[in-house]
DNA sequence: TTAAGTGTTGCTCT
DNA sequence: AAGAGCAACACTTA
């Protein structure tokens, strides 16, 4: 599930269940996901001490310990944030789980294994190094820091949207949600925009994303709070255009599949 | 049985 | 040199 909206959802999880309470044990049940921090090192980094606030920067969160340094999360297609009870009602596929002194735990999941939890001293520091744009949402992401991000190259408007290097947050799903609502081809050209478009794309952005945590996403009800006119129910086999009812068309790009309305969103001129 | 998939990295080719 | 294409990672589902 993991977008910039999905992980901001993790992110009040971890919030509401998790700040300010003594972790007691921690049980990594799977370390490949700590790659080449020993399993140890980390349950010792982290069990006695407290989550005292945490941060989301595209579809990366940290939550900050409080005698210094950070937990750092990543989800990678599959990963989630659960928060659970006793050990019998842990989710499948948790890798690490966060038990509390007084009581019930969090357990991070993540079925495919492609995601990272990790330790950093600083979350700055921790930031640069993953080489991230600024934060999609981040108010002070504005128009020209987006043009600015976008580019002016060759490049498609998907994989621009796409590069966490220039912005971070956007991924498949909502990078074809957005090219949707600005009714732009996933293929057309950095270069081809015109200043209008530009602005149409920067807005629609923001408004997708904050749609998207607002209608609840990475939950599991999420499509079916959507308002009407998005696309995302329909990638899929069969799709309808909600807007003309045109069949949903798809192409590849980098690898992923980009589902679109070849009616609302014709390619360039 | 094969393929595709919400992410990222690293390598190759142009 | 920027950007596209592709395999790899691990595992499930259509």
């Amino acid at each position: 599930m993991p977008e910039l909206p999905d992980v901001e959802l993790y992110k009040h999880r971890l919030d509401e269940t998790a700040l300010h309470r003594t972790i007691a044990v921690v049980t990594v049940s799977d370390a490949r996901i700590l790659r080449d921090l020993p399993a140890a090192k980390f349950a010792e980094a982290v069990e006695g001490r407290r989550f005292e606030g945490s941060l989301r920067h595209g579809k990366h969160l940290l939550a900050k310990l409080d005698k210094g340094g950070w937990v750092t999360l990543h989800f990678g297609m599959t990963g989630d944030l659960v928060p659970c009870g006793e050990k019998s009602d842990e989710p499948p596929y948790t890798r690490v789980r966060f038990d509390f002194a007084d009581g019930g735990a969090l357990a991070y999941t993540n079925r495919r294994m492609l995601g990272h939890v990790g330790l950093t001293d600083d979350a700055e520091t921790f930031l640069r190094g993953e080489g991230l744009g600024p934060d999609a949402l981040d108010p002070a992401f504005d128009r020209a820091a987006f043009a600015q991000a976008l580019g002016s190259g060759r490049r498609s408007l998907k994989s621009a949207l796409m590069d966490q290097a220039a912005m971070a947050g956007v991924g498949n799903i909502f990078a074809d949600e957005i090219l949707f609502q600005a009714r732009l081809h996933p293929e057309t050209k950095v270069a081809q925009l015109t200043d209008k478009q530009t602005e149409t794309l920067f807005r629609q952005t923001k408004a997708v994303l904050e749609t998207a945590i607002a209608c609840g996403a990475g939950s599991e009800q999420f499509q079916g709070q959507l308002p009407q006119g998005f696309i995302i129910p329909q990638r899929k086999k069969d799709g309808r255009c909600p807007r003309c009812g045109t069949a949903i068309g798809t192409l590849k790009a980098g690898g992923r599949t980009a589902y679109f309305c070849p009616n609302c969103q014709k390619p360039k001129a």
